[in-house]
DNA sequence: TACATTTGAGCATTTAATTACCAGAATTAC
DNA sequence: GTAATTCTGGTAATTAAATGCTCAAATGTA
């Protein structure tokens, strides 16, 4: 069984991490992230090290520390986060890394960039307070 | 730069490489077939293996030996192709690998089961005469 | 100040995909 | 029959990405 589309546990750990925290009222620490994620602690430190970097994280060390949200949870989409963790999103025609394609006729012509751009909005329109409730 | 959909270029080279085969009345043989395709003749050649135990080519050794459909050109899918290489494709909802998702409300609802049906549905479509040409 | 807790950062390990290598078997041409 | 060509199949090396580990730095508490 394959996936066409697939996340990586990294992009997977920064959507639903910064979910959870957003659902705290005081801060959320690794551990607990990594518990409510079935993904390991060294793996979230890392993400969420790349969200503090980016500015969508505060964090803040010793007892009772953790992560917080720095912006409003409204005003993070998930289009943001994934591309903090995998870059900016690529609008290709071919879903091949070949400088020159050999064909004089695409053979996926535009279904990529079709679909791509399809999850492309679909990240962009949602918010991380959608997912607070 | 990231790629949401992402061909292996195993599944580039068998698809670029039947039909290459197709388009020749004689056989074509891996070092062409890379040529061709701009890969490495051992990676053209291991999947094209695949491709004859599959039962889609027939292969010829010897001088001027080489590969050749064994299907007619109109009886072959992409579909049948690409999973040939990267196995059946899951139409699953979440693109996440976990076994019990943590959220009541899956972040990705039903978008991507959506997008790899529209994907599948365009390989199933697809067959190697359309791009003889 | 001492100590426990927590993040930060760099390095190491693992995994999967790709690429390379080599000996063997089949085929063709001469 | 001999030599050159080509696929076959197994194994090994390489590479890039993902994941994991360790210790240092910072913070809060008493």
């Amino acid at each position: 069984m394959s996936k066409v589309f697939s996340l990586s546990e990294a992009a997977s750990i920064a959507l639903h991490g910064i979910i959870l925290i957003a659902r705290e009222k005081e801060g959320l620490n690794v551990i607990k992230i990594a518990e409510r994620t079935s993904t390991s602690k060294h793996h979230v430190a890392k993400v969420m090290q790349r969200l503090v970097k980016a500015g969508y994280l505060t964090s803040q060390r010793g007892p009772s520390g953790g992560f917080s949200l720095k912006k409003k949870a409204e005003d993070i989409s998930f289009l943001e986060l994934y591309e903090v963790i995998e870059g900016v999103i690529e609008i290709s025609t071919c879903p091949m890394d070949k400088p020159i394609c050999p064909f004089d006729k695409c053979i996926f012509k535009n279904v990529t960039s079709k679909l791509t751009l399809e999850f492309k909005n679909y990240l962009q329109e949602q918010t991380v307070d959608q997912y607070i409730q």
